[in-house]
DNA sequence: GTTCTAGAAC
DNA sequence: GTTCTAGAAC
């Protein structure tokens, strides 16, 4: 069972067909259904990177037809549909559950992108569910950049795909071809900035000015959010009190009943716990709990 | 998908 | 001389 240098592309294929995914790694698999697992990417190109893969279903669809979103389509419009609202489900559970890991880990959250590559290198369809920076040390190369870039057309977000199925015949006939002719001179896009696009010669100055536009929004956004968050705490400190003061008043029996609570808090503080904005946070892939430096073998895209 | 590295670009 | 890109991988 060795990984020869001819099965590389079999990685995330060997993952879907694990008759018990928990037995998978915990630092490559964070949760799998009946129909889906989700792994983390190998070689994350943004902070947050992660896959989610169709399983082959007896009687319904079977390894070949989920060799890319081409196959997909070809087996059927009603069976396509039912595999992608499947992983559109579950990809929308692990949106929230990296929102609140962002806000855990970096103060703030930022967009989540969900999408697919149309001519992808692994086989094994896999829907991208990864936040929206591009800032990895995986992120080394033009065709990397260009294959998430937002609006370049290369990356397929999953509600562009679902559009198909509401659009004309003669355009889903179009569009489910996805013929790599049409998709590859995508990847030799010149380098723009996604934020302001900007041109930029050289991946290592796009990859420098990447950081720079993330560390400004995580400048702007964190006090906000500490905000939010100090509001929240007061409330339920406030809301506490009150309780506290009612039941007080019943067992003493000398409630004046204004019905409102003790806690009368003004704090003058402007904020509680506002984060210093040079705070560079950076947590890493793993989702459920804080487990960095994870070394399992983790599949690649 | 990545790694490795020759040679282009600066 | 160093940085960076881009094509082969038996
Ligand atoms: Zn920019
Ligand atoms: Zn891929």
């Amino acid at each position: 069972m060795a990984a020869n240098r001819d099965d590389w592309d079999l990685v995330l294929r060997n993952y879907a067909v694990r008759a018990r995914p928990e037995e998978i790694s915990p630092n490559v698999c964070l949760c799998h259904t009946d129909t889906s697992i989700v792994i983390h990417d190998r070689y994350p190109k943004s902070i947050y990177h992660f896959l989610v893969l169709p399983r082959p279903i007896p009687g319904f669809i079977d390894v070949d037809e989920l060799t890319d979103l081409r196959t997909l389509f070809k087996c059927g419009r009603e069976k396509a549909k039912k595999v992608l609202d499947g992983l559109a489900e579950e990809a929308a559970k692990l949106k929230k559950e990296m929102e609140e890991n962002m806000l855990q880990h970096n103060k703030f959250k930022w967009d989540i992108w969900i999408g697919f590559h149309p001519v992808p290198s692994l086989k094994h369809l896999h829907l991208h569910v990864m936040s929206a920076d591009l800032c990895s040390d995986a992120m080394k190369i033009k065709k990397h950049y260009n294959s998430f870039h937002p609006q370049r057309g290369f990356f397929l977000h999953l509600h562009e795909v679902l559009s198909w199925f509401e659009a004309e015949p003669s355009f889903y006939a179009r569009k489910i071809q996805l013929k790599p002719s049409t998709y590859e001179p995508l990847l030799k896009h010149d380098l723009e900035c996604f934020h302001c696009n900007e041109e930029f010669k050289t991946m290592p100055k796009l990859k420098e000015h990447l950081q720079e536009e993330w560390d400004t929004i995580a400048a702007r956004e964190r006090p906000i959010w500490a905000r939010k968050k100090a509001a929240r705490k007061r409330a339920e400190e406030k809301k506490q009190a009150a309780e506290k003061a009612r039941a007080h008043g019943a067992d003493e029996g000398h409630g004046n009943d204004k019905g409102e609570g003790a806690s009368k808090k003004r704090a003058s503080q402007s904020d509680d716990d506002a984060e210093p904005n040079t705070k560079r946070a950076r947590t890493s892939e793993s989702l459920p709990e804080d487990e960095a430096g994870g070394s399992a073998t983790e599949p690649e895209t």
